[in-house]
DNA sequence: TTGACATATTCCGATATAGGAATATATAAA
DNA sequence: TTTATATATTCCTATATCGGAATATGTCAA
C-alpha cells in the first residue's frame, strides 16, 4: 500500500503549501483561475490541478460565468481539521503555563540571591 | 517532482489518519511503544515507523525507561495547523448564517401559504 | 555471557503523487 | 465558421510513501 490519495480527505488535500494557499486567497472572494494563476505565480495547468483536489473534497465550489470558472472556498469543509486541532488546545495551555511558572519561579530564586 | 515528505511538517505528518490516532492516545499520558500497539492493533514495526516520523516533526517527545521507549504528543506542534484552520472559522459562521436565514425566510414563505 | 524482551531499521513492492510540456475542451467574439 | 481566450486533461518521470516480513539494536536479568 502507498500513502493515501491526496483527495482521500481534507488532511491530505491540504497538506501541500500551495492548496493552503489557494485556500486562503478564496476565503473572502470567488476568483477566476486567471487570477489565482497571477496572485500565485504559478503555471495555469498547476492550479487547475490543485483545485481539482481541492473541489474532490468539497474543499472549494465552483461555477462558471462566460469563459470563467470562480472558485471560492467552502469553509465548511475545513471544520474537521479545526475540531481535531482544538482537542490538543488545553495541552498546549497546560504547557506554556508550566513553562511560565518555571520562569518565574527561576526569576524569584535568582532575586533571593 | 513527488510529493513533499511526510516529515516535512506537522501538516503532511497528520495527514495519516493512524498518526492523529496516536497522538490522540499520547495526548494526555505518555505511554510506551507495546501500550500504542496494543491500543491501535497495529503490527509494532509499522507503530515504530508513524512514531519516527512523528517525532522527525516534533509533533512528540521521548524518554527512555529501562528497555521502553514513552512517548507523549507535544501539544505545542498541532498549534500552527490550529491557527490556519482557525483563521476560517468566521467563514464558516457566515456561510451557516447564511443558511439559517434562508430557511427562515422559507418557513415564512410557507406560513404566509 | 547468554537469553529474553522492547523497540528500531532495512528491504520489498505497489501506488500516488507534483511539476513540466503538450494538448484538448469549452465558450465568446469576429 | 474561424479565431482567440480560459481552463482542463493527458502523458511523462523522479520520488516518497505504506504495510509486511525479516532482522538489527539495545537493555535488563539470570
Amino acid at each position: 500500500m502507498a500513502r493515501a490519495a491526496t483527495t482521500s480527505d481534507a488532511f491530505n488535500a491540504v497538506a501541500e503549501p500551495r492548496r493552503r494557499e489557494i485556500l486562503t486567497y478564496l476565503a473572502l472572494t470567488e476568483r477566476s483561475v486567471g487570477d489565482i494563476v497571477t496572485r500565485l505565480g504559478v503555471e495555469q495547468p498547476s492550479v487547475s490541478k490543485h483545485l481539482r483536489v481541492l473541489r474532490n473534497v468539497g474543499l472549494v465550489r465552483v461555477r462558471r460565468h462566460g469563459k470563467n470558472m470562480f472558485y471560492r472556498t467552502n469553509a465548511e469543509a475545513i471544520r474537521p481539521m479545526h475540531e481535531w486541532t482544538k482537542t490538543f488546545e488545553r495541552f498546549w495551555s497546560h504547557q506554556l503555563l508550566r513553562i511560565k511558572e518555571r520562569a518565574e519561579q527561576k526569576a524569584a530564586d535568582a532575586s533571593n540571591h
